[in-house]
DNA sequence: ATCATCTTGTTGTTTTTCCAACATACTTTT
DNA sequence: AAAAGTATGTTGGAAAAACAACAAGATGAT
């Protein structure tokens, strides 16, 4: 178990709470570690949530197949991410699966415990709760800048808004993305190859330079 | 200041919470009411945000502005929502702004001082935390479904990803939806006129029957 | 260095969307 | 009931995206 702990001591979830905290953590949000076979479901479609949980070691992949039966991977979680909390905390059924792309561990935790305090208040769950309302704020807001990409009609609007949000993100005119071509044109929803040919586009027009994941904004 | 909390009494963020504690809640999370005339900011871009909002009467609207200048309205606020604590909890700056859409009042509460409990562990600090989870985890999953809707290459597919999302919602084939066709295509983010003739056309491939704001999904 | 594999770019064709303009239907006001 | 306003549907031409197939470049293993 201390062995697990280090694993996953830097993970935003337990951000600035002391280790000798942990293991009273654990205890109080009744936490559980499972293990799992490749291709293994983690969590099912249809089935309550009331814990969430916090990937130790491994990688899942979370999958949503839609009224034709097409399968789509919404995300994958890596090390010390947590997901399905926000169906955790709606009390909703999810519409998705969570499979393990790897052999994988996981610890649930017990949202109803994490956002109700134990009666004599210990000061972990104060911090906590702080570094989980960050977590969703967080993603709140990068789906929602998603959303604001994919709401543009054309791929070249799209990909302008993508790139003038990672600019000034990163403030500078001159950065590095972190996803590959396919992983970009997934995430701003077009066809790579017409992506492609939009970025080259771009670049004809004097608009953008760039050389495979370094891209710099140029003039306005 | 009591005619204040009747108006928000109903909103999500003090669900169960009793009468008589709100105005303590008042004082342990710094609110603070504002009022502002029609078209006034309420936040402004890239002014840090340490208080989020829950707007007592009147109508906001979020908006944002495009690296070419155009404005997008991001949502519309109704009384009794809460605004911007997505924000206000990743300590971000924010890349849009809050406008009055006619006279209102909005009531600030400090978001720091929402998810520290003081020391006193105040019964409501429980169930306040618990409904803010609540909220930001619904926002997160509308969100997610709303990507799940404008991630589908075409209008038809994008329709039809709504409906059955729809349909799955209210446990039927037949249901009402909450748009009209305008807002249906910016929801979407489609051309209203091209997204009418897809309807047109579904409804001759006899996939499925609608009547102004009433749907039905035929068969499979 | 060679081969296999993976990523990115290019091109031409087909399909879909956008856009603009107008037609029709429904609502609200007077 | 007529008029004005709003919402929805229809159409055709122009623009853009999807799709498929292939070319070129990069990466990794043997």
């Amino acid at each position: 178990m201390i062995n697990e702990l280090e694993k996953i001591k830097d993970s935003l979830l337990i951000k600035d709470i002391k280790v000798e905290e942990l293991s009273s953590m654990l205890g109080c949000l009744r936490g559980v570690i499972k293990t799992y076979k490749k291709d293994e479901l983690v969590l099912s479609e249809g089935i309550e949530i009331k814990k969430f949980g916090l990937l130790i070691e491994g990688k899942l992949q979370i999958v949503q197949y839609d009224y034709l039966g097409n399968k789509s991977i919404l995300s994958i979680i890596e090390p010390k991410q947590i997901f399905a909390e926000a169906y955790a905390y709606v009390n909703k059924l999810p519409s998705m699966n969570v499979e393990a792309l790897v052999d994988s561990k996981v610890l649930f935790l017990d949202s109803d415990k994490l956002s109700s305090p134990c009666q004599n208040c210990c000061s972990f769950h104060k911090q906590l709760v702080k570094n989980l309302l960050f977590i969703i704020s967080n993603k709140n807001v990068n789906l929602t800048e998603k959303i604001e990409c994919m709401a543009k009609r054309t791929t070249k609007e799209k990909l302008l808004t993508f790139l003038s949000l990672e600019s000034i993100k990163q403030n500078s005119k001159e950065f590095y993305i972190q996803y590959d071509r396919q992983a970009l044109a997934d995430y701003l929803g077009v066809e790579r190859s017409a992506m492609s040919a939009e970025l080259s586009k771009l670049k004809n027009e004097g608009i953008l330079e760039y050389n495979k994941n370094w891209f710099k904004l140029l003039q306005k």
